[in-house]
DNA sequence: CTGAAACGATAACATATGTTATCAAATTCA
DNA sequence: TGAATTTGATAACATATGTTATCGTTTCAG
């Protein structure tokens, strides 16, 4: 999140570099899950090579609300901000490589930076792309059919078809998984024009 | 949104006062379009009196995606930050009262609370709040049958269901209003147990 | 290498939900 | 007040989607 940001405000790099020292690196196989739910989050995650997925337990089945991959960072955001249970857990797909940097010097960070002038401008834009994203997701997903999301998916993101599970894919669009094949298959078949 | 925060930093409260003058009173009927979809907002809504809703338009539906009450400050955040065109309308229900900020004062106030020491907290908070809020939506909305979205509003925010014509709240639900109607009666006649 | 687990396709069936049309009641407004 | 509009309920039908089960294929751990 925050190290997206990188590039756009150069002027802050030197706060950035001064806590990569501090972060945590790890190698950890596919299925391991780096924030489970109802636990605070007490990380900042970064993926230097592999992919997570973020999901919610409900009546015992997993819902995948959200994929991470190379050079992205997350957390549980509101979880990381208000000290609460987090409402989501976080579990490597693939075998990767992650970095965390624990939650005190996040704070530190935060802190040190607000200080600086162009703090509040980034932060602005931080949030304005965050919530920008929610907001074309939630739309999205209730604007569209399944149907076109998966179309939608396949022009835009296509690697993330490639690389993740179909059944984790499903519930990101909104379906089961059966019903994701159903519609594959009606695509292949060319009985869809978009 | 901002003006939410006032009484958590009381030390900001002489900006806010500062700006007051600048919002513009009007007094409008039901189905007044505040910010038409396609438009880039222009202004900072506070409404005083009365409710409005903030939708998008698909094939010639509308769908409708929030609702606004009393003391409660709106706008198309995504479009005032990055000047973009909205993706939402925002359209008064009720007749109602309302005070407008031109942008061009939200940026000042904004540019001044930049050099305040508490600008920081206020501004996480802010996004803090604003990222839970969809993130507990979108959570709920894909995660929850209609009836039991329903029987939330019902438990939670019944003020919604008493002010606001069921059609605007079927699809917020996201389900058509005939189907809410059917929800309505399989309640009504204690089929359903929470 | 081999057996187990994960994955994806498909069929059959059940259910939820949308669509269209109709009607009655409530509300608005000229 | 009286007509027009809005609102809400309901029925009938069509469609989308979920659920469960089965069966190959692939992947993976021992």
């Amino acid at each position: 999140m925050l190290f997206h940001f990188r590039n756009k405000f150069p002027q802050l790099n030197p706060f950035w570099e001064k806590y990569l020292e501090f972060q945590k690196r790890m190698e950890v196989p596919a299925k391991t899950i780096l924030l489970e739910e109802g636990k605070i989050s007490q990380n900042y995650i970064f993926i230097e090579k592999g992919c997570v997925r973020v999901f919610f337990n409900n009546n015992g089945r997993d819902k995948t609300v959200q994929f991470f991959f190379e050079n992205e960072g997350l957390t549980s955001f509101e979880s990381f901000i208000n000290n609460t249970p987090s409402l989501f857990a976080i579990e490597t797909i693939e075998p990767s490589v992650i970095f965390l940097l624990p939650k005190q010097y996040v704070i530190e960070l935060i802190d040190e930076l607000s200080h600086e002038p162009y703090f509040a401008q980034l932060i602005l834009q931080v949030s304005g792309a965050r919530q920008t994203h929610y907001i074309n997701e939630f739309v999205s997903f209730i604007r569209d059919t399944p149907e076109e999301r998966y179309h939608k998916l396949l022009n835009k993101r296509q690697y993330i078809i490639k690389r993740v599970p179909q059944h984790y894919i499903a519930f990101y669009l909104g379906v089961s998984s059966v019903h994701l094949s159903r519609i594959k298959s009606k695509l292949a078949k060319g009985k869809v024009h978009f």
